[in-house]
DNA sequence: TTGAAAGCGCTAACAC
DNA sequence: GTGTTAGCGCTTTCAA
């Protein structure tokens, strides 16, 4: 099949390319039956645009792109999912770069990879610090979301994880556990601070006056099955039995329950658990496990809308922090059969 | 930051466009002195090829599509991940595409959406026909994974799916079920014939001499984890309680884990579980999941390797048919702590 | 309402 | 080894 241009279509429509293009565009006002003329030469030559040659020419590509650490961990590709019909209904394709968490790798994607390619970025911040991010050399507009806020240079979308945390220990805490413990990565190296689900837990534990015991305080590297499982097994195997746990992620919160009823704990009944995502997986564990929700479909959306604004209003657009909500989904795994 | 061009970079180096251009490519023989100037020019001044450009001048975009039903099923996220790697390898950016199993958008991504810039697409043909496949109207470079082979014309990474279905059945027969149920789409609208799959399991159980029971053969309009619930609860409440179910994949297995264990069937004491796919989830789950195991580095790799070859040789190129290895993972479900 | 001219940044082809 | 010319397919600007 042949590849036809502009001017192909307009030699057979008898018309300029400029009116072509126009028509394409619906800008201007072109005349009904020059419209009807070109519509007909369009279909017949099956002409497509030339993406490049429209973004060359000044317009956009039509690409946005999305880092993030993994696409294969669910709570990840969910949101890819979500963001890619948020960039469906603006007439964009979201194009994926993996980091690894690495910062090399988080550091290419934020300065371009595909220079020019692409109309605007979305990135999960995993490792490169604020001050990493604002010095970029790339003038590409630019999301974040997750993670904690950088400065107040760039656009970022954020669920309020100190609420959150919160709000996961007090639902085990009114459920009469005392012995609460806490598996995930507890500081932010991005900010060289403690994690804001770590200081939500605190402060629950604290209101609650519950003792603090360093021992149930289990870190995991990553947010990965693997290092929930083991983190658990550290705990079953410690001084001090936990009746609960709170785990950073789903993922954790997978692993955790799976090595807790290998060694033939009970859920809830021994140990209630609580994860933080609410990925589908959730609510086929058995038991189903309860989990904070971050509202994924407003992250989306709000991610695509900020970079939107961002594109189009270019250097007059004020970056702004973004809060989406969250809330906890009762299950299983804390409040049994129910 | 400012962009900067090819020109500012000759300019400020003192020589032509051209040889910029040769020392980016790092073609021709260009003199080690003027290379080195170039150099400094470039690194100065942070050039980044503009893309757009370098595409419409005759070149490739560097770009390739990924077009799967939905990214946020496991198998298709870890297929994603590794493709983005192999591309990656080959100085590829990866888009992607969601089809959500929909005729139109199945055909919309094999006809380009982003006409012209990609340089070539994978596609998990769903829901199209082999006729419609081969009657598209683009032709950017083509290659299809999984589902059955289509026709000669397009290059296609397969696994021997029919192998796969019989070798789950085997191993459930060896246990010394004898009530082997199935869960799963039962037929494969794109080719109007039944699952290998399905076909694979009817030759082990008519190989053991074993009774076929329509009662245990459960459809599941599509792969996911609540269709596995659902398939397991009709089978649990059908005339003819199983005693072993063969899963078309690890979602429905693990829905239809689920629904088991909420029902008190004990797995796999009273009931031998196997699935497909062996997405990370499988060795998680309590207990954990049997499963058939596709090569799926292997299945990216081929993928991106037919497709490179595509790519590079355009018409002398000669489509092929290639498969891909699998295993069987034998874990808890089937054959218990073991 | 339509069209002509210019140019986006790059590379291929060909000179020098 | 290096530079010149032309042009990829489109949009922007401005004139008709």
């Amino acid at each position: 099949m042949m590849v036809s241009s502009l001017r192909d279509v307009a030699a057979l429509a008898g018309v300029s390319a400029m009116t072509v293009s126009n028509v394409i565009n619906d800008r201007a006002t072109v005349a009904p039956r020059t419209r009807a003329k070109v519509e007909r030469a369009l279909a017949e030559l099956n002409y497509r645009p030339n993406l490049s040659a429209r973004n060359l020419a000044g317009g956009r590509s039509g690409v946005i792109a999305l880092g993030v650490p993994e696409i294969a961990i669910p709570y990840f590709a969910e949101i890819a999912s979500m963001v890619i019909e948020e960039a469906e209904r603006r007439g964009w394709t979201l194009l994926i770069e993996q980091t690894d968490s690495r910062p090399e790798r988080e550091s290419e994607v934020l300065n371009g990879i595909r220079p020019r390619l692409v109309d605007g970025l979305i990135l999960y911040p995993s490792v490169l610090s604020p001050a990493e991010i604002a010095e970029r050399a790339d003038a590409t507009p630019l999301v974040l979301f997750g993670g904690p806020a950088a400065d107040k240079s760039t656009d970022h979308v954020v669920i309020d994880n100190l609420a959150a945390g919160r709000t996961a220990t007090e639902h085990l805490i009114s459920l009469g556990r005392t012995r609460i413990a806490v598996i995930g990565p507890l500081t932010e190296p991005r900010v060289d601070a403690e994690s804001p689900r770590l200081g939500g837990y605190r402060q629950a534990i604290t209101a609650a006056g519950l003792d603090w015991r360093d021992e149930l305080i289990a870190h995991a590297p990553a947010y990965h099955r693997r290092d929930g499982a083991e983190a658990m097994r550290r705990l079953l195997t410690g001084p001090e039995l936990p009746d609960a746990v709170f785990c950073f992620s789903d993922l954790l919160a997978a692993g955790a329950m799976h090595a807790a009823l290998s060694s033939g704990v009970r859920i809830p009944e021994d140990l209630a658990i609580v994860g933080f995502d609410d990925i589908e997986e959730a609510s086929f564990l058995t038991p189903t496990l309860t989990s904070i929700r971050p509202n994924k479909r407003r992250i989306a959306e709000l991610t695509v809308r900020r970079l939107a604004l961002s594109i189009e209003h270019g250097e007059t657009h004020k970056p702004q922090l973004v809060v989406a909500d969250h809330t906890l989904i009762r299950r299983q795994s804390t409040i049994g059969q129910g």
